[in-house]
DNA sequence: TTTTCATTTCGGAATCATTCCAGTTTAGTA
DNA sequence: TACTAAACTGGAATGATTCCGAAATGAAAA
């Protein structure tokens, strides 16, 4: 399970005309040494201030929207809980357990069937999430859809 | 693709103690005629009022959080979006369009790759969300672990 | 090195979906 | 018809995230 790299992440910052601030070398640093934890803001915010820096929560929201933004992670969404990034962007499964809340990777190879993560990740699966996102055939058939701000909508009825 | 009736709905409420209400009547009517939308508390409050009902919102998300935990319906959550509810159960993925935001439910027997969606829905993938939730190794295997709340952890460093 | 300025950061206020709560109403039973 | 636990209401509280104006600063150019 290969993982991106600080060097590659400040790299890929730099070249895409960031500028590199202690807030972010800080927040990156976090985010290579503890990524497998999926940290939310606050964490990250509290690791990165261990680390003597000074950071803000707003700087932590922001920075983690342009890394997301930038494709360099992936954020999470929970219900009720706080959000979480996601560093490895490998094509995985969160193994989110209900009890304690872990969220573990399991790396797809090797079959699909919940049984068979139940037996080789010792996780037994009651509930399942997928969604693909991408771009539905209205949107790619029509002609330059002006689409109204990124609303969610629906098949009407 | 089956999708679970009005009866069965009110049935397995009234079967389980619940009180059968005109609100909960009402938000049932909308989930059941308005379920491929996916609809939010917001939409099901107007539907439900619309046929003239008296109900307040606090009484949706009272009521999505029963059937919810009845297992009759499930949450989606949405980053910066009101959270969806899901009345199809079968196992499905769903496809969200980054553009318009619609939703369309995939069912998934023939095949599971991302090209063949694609082909078949007319959809073209360009990110994946999958998550299993269950119990982790150490939740089935510790002695009565005393779960603090169902806060999310992670392994830790 | 210094100057310069667009970018970044800060922190406090604003937002907004969701939850909570205390008081009122009501479904369903006897 | 009366009774009571369950359900409903609306307004306040919560809490993660976003917004915003002002202050600070990276890094390119002089």
């Amino acid at each position: 399970m290969k993982m991106i790299t600080r060097e590659e992440l400040i790299g890929k910052l730099k070249e895409r005309g960031f500028k590199i601030t202690p807030q972010r070398l800080a927040i990156v640093n976090v985010l290579v040494k503890r990524g497998h934890l999926h940290p939310g803001a606050n964490l990250i915010l509290e690791e990165a201030r261990k680390k003597t820096e000074r950071v803000s929560l707003s700087t932590v929201y922001a920075t983690l929207g342009e890394l997301s933004q930038q494709g360099l992670i992936k954020n999470l969404e929970f219900d009720q809980l706080e959000n979480r990034c996601e560093v490895n962007l490998e094509e995985h499964i969160n193994l989110v357990c209900k009890l304690c809340g872990k969220i573990t990777d399991y790396h797809i190879p090797p079959s699909l069937e919940p049984k068979d993560i139940a037996r080789e990740a010792g996780f037994i699966v009651t509930d399942a999430r997928m969604e693909y996102y991408g771009y539905c055939r209205n949107c790619t058939t029509l002609p330059k859809r002006a689409h109204a701000g990124r609303q969610i909508q629906d098949e009407n009825a």
